[in-house]
DNA sequence: CTGAAAGCGCTAACAT
DNA sequence: ATGTTAGCGCTTTCAG
């Protein structure tokens, strides 16, 4: 006893005109006389007949949907890029389809054939390298994708982000100027392109500015986790080290915690900078400097392009540099 | 110059097979002679061909795909459901609309037409009380639907969920053990039915069963952000209120901070306990002592009672009520 | 300004 | 086990 849906078809007949009459008043085109439009407008209403999408995507080949992949929806800094997407999205009229990848090449590689089998516009990828297969996948689909909030070892696909070497090196500048010789940088997985080929390499520049000598002991690799750096947070005050560098938030509040829980200071024993100035940096105590990055407009702006890339297919965009910034809270002197 | 797509029918000609087979095994229908399986095999993989979602959904009326509206994606309570509602969409081989609705009725409405329009095959709903045109919706709809992880004012949606009365009146008995008479109530908004109908009913029966008077000073009610009520927490000490349990944990951090900041301590003068025992309640210092819900599950449980109803039509289920506890950490004395 | 008709790529009877 | 044939609900030429 299923309820016969009302199509564009059904509204053709109440209406006594054409699908292809309903299919433009639905689509907004010009060319309809204002009383049909309002006969027509008129039985829609009465039917409440809702377009459907599925159909209009195929007919079209346009899905107006763009695919947004998210390494962790519990990660506050994609998250919060993930909001300046969600607007522009729907400003321009694309919804979203936003998708779990857990870091996991596997699972990256399956949500993007789903992304891309569902006929999405375009894509907006978060997260870090690419493997080799999704780099293919991508260049056969000939979608466009835009990169938001890293670097990725693909070089062809437009990235929009901070200057991570940069910002490391400031960071990391700062640091040193109270402790001589005795900063640490604190990092993701080393083997993700922004944290070795930019974040490493800039913390390598700060030191040879400051003239210290390198030295790979106090480069702290660890898989980015809260808890990787919080149970080592001791040793590595007791080494010696007397300040760090960190690339992500989660990590910065883990090594924040693992030292006071361990009765050492902070500021005072030891400084921190954190990388993403999330909401993390504010909810601990004390709250934690922070490298600053405009999120929501980093994921804006990604967004922005990808419509561009979408409609133009103009393939000339690059990638856009957005300016980072630094604010002095409570774990660092001075 | 637009390649063109391979599509079903390319494949069939190239395998010298019809359409349908081609979608036989596309689809595993076990009715295929292995070689002929075999033959279509290679040639998907040499062509690489990759079915068409919307072609596949237009056609079977089903698009194995479920939307999720999620109010705020940086908001860790309902990020950490997803986790779980994700897993358990993958097992059952359904994707994922994940939908932001920003708290917004408007919005709300605008993602969940959208969805509907896109055909997905069942909602799960995350969010407080329901417009009236969003019930209608729902309704008219016959999509099924389910909510997670809170109660809703339309009573017909099946709710997963744990039982937030009883946890409220638990989280206050236990405050008013050291602080007659003196244990606040620190709210979202009162017009949600998780709040009025659940929450502030048990924390009176708490009150009851201590033989305390309900004073509905005591009764905070904030927007449910943060600032709201760190701006005020000294305040409410002044006042003489010594606990608080408090409806999420935004809120509770917080109160934590904005006491904390003003020389409170907690909680040798001032007492907490949490609700929703997400990541806050561990980062920050004091840790929150907190009700604990089993949020993974509450999403998986979602999501598998979504399959059943989208499979069996069955409107026969109801509310499920997952167990809830406690865990003393560091806002709570003894 | 409006209508007719041909698909979009696939599934699902129905035959064989 | 495999092929034939209608559609699914809509957009989009092309005519007029």
């Amino acid at each position: 006893m299923e309820k016969q849906a009302v199509t564009i078809y059904t509204v053709a007949r109440e209406a006594r005109v054409s699908m292809a009459t309903v299919s433009r008043v639905v689509n907004g085109n010009p060319n309809v006389k204002p009383a049909t439009r309002q006969k027509v407008l008129d039985v829609i209403k009465r039917l409440n007949y809702r377009p459907n999408a599925v159909a209009r995507g195929l007919a079209s080949k346009r899905t107006t949907t763009v695919g947004v992949v998210i390494p962790s929806i519990t990660n506050p800094y994609f998250a919060e890029l993930a909001l300046g997407i969600d607007d522009i999205a729907s400003m321009y009229k694309y919804n979203i389809i936003l998708a779990n990848s857990d870091y996991d090449d596997e699972k990256i590689l399956k949500v993007v054939r789903n992304l891309l089998a569902k006929q999405v516009d375009g894509v907006i990828f978060m997260g870090y390298d690419l493997s080799d297969e999704l780099q293919e996948e991508f260049k056969s689909s000939n979608t466009p994708v835009v990169v938001a909030g890293s670097i990725v070892n693909d070089k062809e696909l437009p990235a929009v982000r901070i200057d991570y070497r940069k910002a490391a090196k400031e960071a990391v500048a700062r640091l040193l100027e109270h402790n001589q010789g005795q900063v640490a940088l604190v990092s993701g997985p080393l083997k993700y392109s922004i944290n070795s080929d930019a974040r490493l390499i800039g913390y390598k520049e700060a030191l040879a500015d400051a003239g210290v000598k390198y030295d790979d002991q106090l480069v702290i690799e660890t898989d980015g986790t809260y808890k990787s750096i919080y149970d080592q947070a001791k040793e590595l005050a007791d080494k010696g080290i007397k300040a760090a560098y960190v690339t992500n938030d989660h990590l910065a509040v883990g090594l924040l915690n693992g030292l006071t829980d361990n009765g050492i200071s902070v500021p005072d024993d030891f400084e921190i900078i954190a990388s993403n100035d999330t909401k993390y940096t504010r909810l601990c105590r004390p709250m934690l400097s922070s490298i600053t990055q405009p999120l929501y407009d980093i994921g804006a702006v990604s967004m922005r392009l990808l419509t561009k890339l979408m409609e133009d297919n103009s393939s000339e965009e690059n990638d856009v540099i957005l300016d980072h910034s630094f604010v002095s809270r409570q774990s660092t002197r001075g």
